[in-house]
DNA sequence: ACTACTATCTATACATTGTTCAGATAAAAG
DNA sequence: CTTTTATCTGAACAATGTATAGATAGTAGT
């Protein structure tokens, strides 16, 4: 069976985004754990070697994939974020509330994705540039704690508390249900029960 | 180059066990994804079709150890709150903290098999079973913040609160420090964090 | 004790996979 | 136009998951 060709030139152009491109694909339908590099090279028709003139394996191109899902998140959240506009503590609360079920929302659409970046292929050493400082999704959430103390949504005196417990509130409900160990409907009243204990009342 | 064969019988005794807990073994090592089932068949000294009469394919038997290991994780967070004893609310308030420490060590410790856990491999559909009702460490949490109201430790109109809460913290943060997306020195402080945003005081 | 039956395991085979390496081809540089 | 470098191909290999047919052992019935 003749191999279907896509491409018309020897040299594809740009086959390292096409690559990680290909496999986000195969990853969104079917899941990391499936993910052939065979199938990916022919789908962009190329020869399964040519891959590893741009990841040393397939673990590497799994991690591009991962952490690109990274950027794609953060720019999603944001794109969320800025349709709440106003300075008002209204408007900060409902920007508090957005970061949460957009990080949820995002998951839930596409759970493959959820599961790639938090999974043993995207393993970071958490002393690395990767880390919390230069994490996106984190920084909004610094900036809107922030909004929300200074329009007296939140206590000043619980902002040092809220940081951490925040990240950690909306990533572990997420990571639990999207694996199935706890019911999606619990989720808002879980942003609830977080609000409630930082003093966020509605 | 022949085979090297453990077993001396034409019948194993208890291949299934023995299947979970050699791929447990490997996993351990070097975690899920390196998992092969003609190792695994080869250690235990079996050829590698015995293993489908037990399992459909290697999925499944992943999913296998994966549920082992809740049970696992259960018994020896009781082993662990079975040694602080008392009916005080400083009792309480230890076997609390100890829950979140548990789940946390426990998870540092075998990063491999917390990652295995939570992973695509150990997905439920929430709906079954195997859902929070008969989770163990669910209701070893619900038995403690009962403790902790009844010992004044916790304020009661936080009750309602507190059980999903306190939940995902301790996942969302183990989840996010074994992924290194958090620094481990930061856990302890969580913990502060939610005790301190529920309440509970030092 | 013999026979039929069922559960358990083996042997063999196959397609697919990740990966390597020598060489072909195209693009860039001189 | 030649040389050099970057990019990709082709063929090969060992390992993997899995299917199928048959061998072996334990079990139940007589």
């Amino acid at each position: 069976m003749p191999v279907a060709r896509v491409r018309d030139q020897y040299h594809h152009g740009d086959l390292e985004s096409a690559l990680i491109a290909t496999a986000r694909k195969f990853t969104k339908r079917n899941g990391i754990e499936h993910l052939s590099l065979r199938k990916v090279a022919q789908e962009i028709g190329v020869s399964p070697s040519a891959a590893y003139h741009y990841f040393p394996d397939r673990d590497a191109l799994m991690a591009a994939v991962g952490f690109s899902l990274f950027e794609e998140l953060a720019d999603y959240q944001e794109r969320e974020l800025a349709k709440i506009t106003g300075t008002t503590a209204k408007a900060a609360k409902e920007r508090y509330r957005a970061l949460g079920k957009t990080y949820f929302e995002w998951a839930i659409k596409e759970p493959h994705f959820f599961n790639l970046m938090f999974s043993e292929h995207c393993l970071v050493d958490s002393k690395s540039e990767e880390k919390r400082e230069d994490n996106r999704a984190f920084i909004n959430l610094t900036k809107c704690l922030d909004e929300l103390v200074s329009t007296g949504a939140l206590e000043e005196r619980m902002r040092g508390h809220s940081e951490l417990l925040s990240w950690t509130v909306v990533h572990g409900a997420t990571s639990l249900i999207v694996g199935g160990h706890l019911d999606p409907e619990n989720y808002e009243s879980i942003l609830d029960d977080l609000e409630f204990s930082l003093g966020i009342r509605k």
